[in-house]
DNA sequence: TCTCAGTTTAGAATAATTCTAAAGTATTGA
DNA sequence: TCAATACTTTAGAATTATTCTAAACTGAGA
């Protein structure tokens, strides 16, 4: 896909073989939630030959270059969410799942000044559900 | 301290040496975070001879009581929070710190449905700072 | 093509947490 | 009071997601 080539160059990431499989699958317009592991393991399902390392590398880039957002909510696993725009989730405590909310679904109609010398970074809502 | 031992025979839980240590320093009135390691450490140092196993034994149980309020937000460290009145949290990912927001500085006005089957747990809103 | 900084990788290392199973202790009922 | 029993504690091992390391590899510019 030339797109994800694109997507890589544009910051700054060489567009190496890896990359672009995962920036493929990743950035395909359908907004996806990923662990490291979910990834590695289907990638390896299709034999295309990626390692570990690489994934959580990649992941991380990816993240820092902010195509993917970071969620933990879990001890056990981070979350990986191609949907970068604005939004909040739902998080099921027993199967495990993150849901998107959307934006407009949410609002948040008074928040706190930042303690001094701090800036709001990001702003995350997540709503756990039980059944 | 009289008052921890009542809390503990509240939820059922039987008064031991060991949870009467952590309840008296949890539970003075003053809110804080900790770590199962902070924790371990501050008792280690007062010589109180509570393992390590017990201190995670002894949050996990608190926390199903809901006497406490764990907070999961890097994968590396949990914290348990004394406070469990609703209330939202910065958290420095520089310092890794966690400081309460009053419930009255946040209000979020509008909210999603839970999927069907499914009903809100607890809402966590957690405020990334940055300098 | 050559060079080199940037990447990938296998496997080791790390570290928070959980597990295990044996020893200890609070509680209940007689 | 005293056993019987169910609940707790504990040391140390096990687990497991993630990070590190150092060597091999590769993309991109000259």
């Amino acid at each position: 896909m030339q797109r994800t080539k694109e997507i890589l160059r544009a910051n700054d990431l060489r567009p190496t073989k890896q990359r672009v499989l995962i920036g493929n699958f990743l950035f395909d317009g359908v907004d996806k939630h990923v662990t490291a592991e979910s990834l590695f393991k289907k990638l390896s399902n299709e034999q295309s030959g990626v390692s570990l390392a690489t994934v959580y590398n990649t992941l991380h880039e990816f993240c820092k270059k902010e195509l993917l957002n970071k969620i933990t909510i879990d001890t056990d696993k981070v979350y990986f969410d191609t949907n970068i725009s604005l939004h909040h989730h739902f998080f099921s405590d027993k199967e495990k799942i993150l849901l998107d909310i959307k934006s407009q679904d949410v609002k948040i109609s008074s928040m706190p000044n930042a303690p001094k010398g701090k800036k709001i970074k990001k702003v995350e809502l997540i709503i756990h559900l039980e059944d």
